[in-house]
DNA sequence: ATAATATATTCAGGTAAATGAATATGAAAA
DNA sequence: TTTTCATATTCATTTACCTGAATATATTAT
């Protein structure tokens, strides 16, 4: 099949959005958003169960939409690219929502529900003082 | 399965972008760019078949992407948003691709090859006065 | 070492999308 | 009204993706 120059463009231009065109992993970048996040904070916050996590944060490496650091045993995820987020809301207004509607989605870092070291660092009681 | 309000929320979202997230369709979009292009347009400027074309039309429409407008024989397609090839632009340089190298993709509305009646107007010859 | 915890990978089944061939519709010209 | 041209639709097949189960690796604690 010989490949014309435009389809060559359009097939890397189509990269970045076939990457993050599914429901599941909108709703992963949106709960990163401009901050970090580990496998597990993704696992309070979304509900959903770790190796199906972990694989949808591979692809979206994979596409070199996420950058990945370890820290002992955690692995935090941010985006590569803070202008993905826009380009997310873009296609939010183009469904119809209004912008308020997807920024409360954006994570906001801490999860009160959430026992990852980010979201629930330790507190030294008063009493052991 | 229970809905998620997060996941009905990022589901639709990501409509728009699964509705363009295709290289045939991005090549398509950007060939109509902000201008209107019949089907023969699109065969001649893109050189695929004529079913091929009109699928992909047909789903763009149905994502609610596309408007279009018959004018005798001939189907004229257009935007519904022109914010749309914001999008596309967006992900062509989160793919590192030069925004000099997108634009001259972008439908300018005549092709010379092109036989329809957008692009080879009928010329009455000195002739024929 | 062993166990426990956090995350990654592999694999398989089901489902939807991509592609292409064949054909149908619809408008206009002859 | 028959033919031609432009476009749409249906159908079948291949392919890719989603999803989940099972399992592996990697780090820290015991």
């Amino acid at each position: 099949m010989k490949r014309q120059p435009l389809t060559e463009i359009s097939e890397k231009i189509s990269a970045p959005l076939t990457a993050i065109a599914s429901p599941q992993r909108i709703a992963i970048l949106l709960a990163i958003g401009l901050g970090e996040a580990c496998v597990c904070h993704l696992e309070t916050s979304l509900g959903w169960r770790q190796a199906y996590i972990s694989q949808h944060l591979m692809s979206l490496r994979k596409a070199d939409i996420l950058l990945d650091r370890r820290e002992g045993r955690y692995v935090f995820y941010r985006l590569k690219d803070a202008s993905l987020l826009d380009l997310i809301t873009a296609s939010a207004r183009l469904s119809g929502l209004n912008p308020e509607a997807i920024t409360p989605l954006i994570n906001t870092q801490i999860n009160p529900s959430c026992e990852c070291p980010q979201c629930s660092p330790v507190i030294i009681s008063a009493a052991s003082l």
